[in-house]
DNA sequence: CGCCGATTAAAACAAACGTTTGATTCTGCT
DNA sequence: AGCAGAATCAAACGTTTGTTTTAATCGGCG
């Protein structure tokens, strides 16, 4: 990964965060990174594959953090399974702490939050390419703590886990739609948040059929 | 709202819906509604305004019924201020019940969560014509609920309802990404995870500062 | 029928898009 | 210095975009 390639992938990042992946064009992307047109065609191909990369460049190191950070937690918690905030925790701290603090970590979010909500064909690569070891890893664990339930109530929950999680990274720091008053996510709230929700659809789940 | 225009309302939304709205072309929603290219700029003026028609058609009918629910509950409830849960339903229920319902809901919900989550600029028309009364609405409720936290609080419990709602939104029935297990999401679940997770932000508030 | 405003149709518009080309410059190595 | 391969550049490619224009058609009313 050159100097030229780095230079693009942060302005995509802008680009793609403030308008999505149709709405940004190659020329903005390329203009702001102080390139030509080609270069995005000449360094990655296509527009999608700058996209994917992008996407593979920060989520990546994220990703086996996350995975290692599980694997330490499994391995301290020995035959017990790990709680559900524990698991939660895992998942969305690095992943908010990463986006609060440096300056591309916002975009970046937004950018993939964006671009998940838009595309539906070209999302299949992305989904094998970085994302399907750790969803498979955290919905194996996620199923071990949940092992006396049926396997539809995990999914439920992983459901919307994912769903706030994606919800969550779309807004933007000055939003504009929600204006008055909203919050820019901090990584304990959500968790809180998060969890909560499980555990109210396992406790509910429980009661029904105790 | 003749014929012609409901047929292009109708063909926008699965459009939309499949293809984000700046994925989505006139030439592919026109030809969809069997309607000549130059009507929707002839009927609508616009994409965008027929973004926004398309919003309204559904929504306004929607959020009437909301807050009509609202102030029936509230009526009911007399000086005691409704429970989160309550409006939480409120506020879920009708939207996802329509969308698992008709055949429209579906795409058109899908629709909205694509294209709210898309754009930034004419999004501010669409807050301030469809969805301004609802959200001041509901958050002042929440806000009477929740009297005794402060007004932050409020704003974060809101804050997450929202994202995960939209967040929700943008599953479609055969999801692509998430392909393996994914689970459409119906109301009672969902009310329940959201209020389990506001609930949990309101415990953990004040267990922290009492 | 004959007229008129409303609607539809086909064609053209300029602008913007992602991508390709071919020439030019830069870079590292012998 | 001189060469080869990589990188950059301006220019142009063919499409597609949203929108506009102009002519044809429709529907109701006198």
């Amino acid at each position: 990964m050159n100097k030229t390639q780095v230079k693009l992938i942060e302005a995509a990042e802008r680009e793609f965060a403030e308008k999505g992946f149709h709405g940004a064009s190659i020329r903005d992307i390329t203009s702001r990174a102080g390139a030509n047109v080609a270069s995005v065609n000449y360094h990655f191909g296509s527009k999608e594959t700058l996209f994917i990369e992008m996407i593979r460049y920060r989520l990546e190191p994220l990703n086996t953090l996350r995975i290692g950070m599980l694997d330490t937690a499994v391995a301290k918690a020995g035959p017990r399974p790990l709680r559900i905030k524990r698991i939660v925790d895992i998942l969305v701290r690095p992943m908010v702490e990463s986006l609060v603090g440096g300056t591309h970590g916002e975009y970046f979010m937004r950018a993939m939050g964006r671009g998940m909500a838009e595309e539906t064909a070209f999302m299949q690569r992305l989904y094998k390419d970085v994302l399907a070891t750790l969803v498979t890893r955290f919905r194996k664990e996620m199923r071990r703590t949940l092992s006396d339930l049926p396997e539809t109530v995990t999914i439920t929950c992983f459901t919307y886990l994912r769903s706030t999680l994606s919800g969550v990274l779309q807004i933007r720091k000055n939003n504009v739609v929600l204006e008055s008053g909203i919050q820019f996510p901090d990584a304990d709230t959500m968790i809180v948040y998060i969890t909560g929700g499980i555990e109210a659809i396992v406790r509910n789940y429980r009661t029904k059929n105790k």
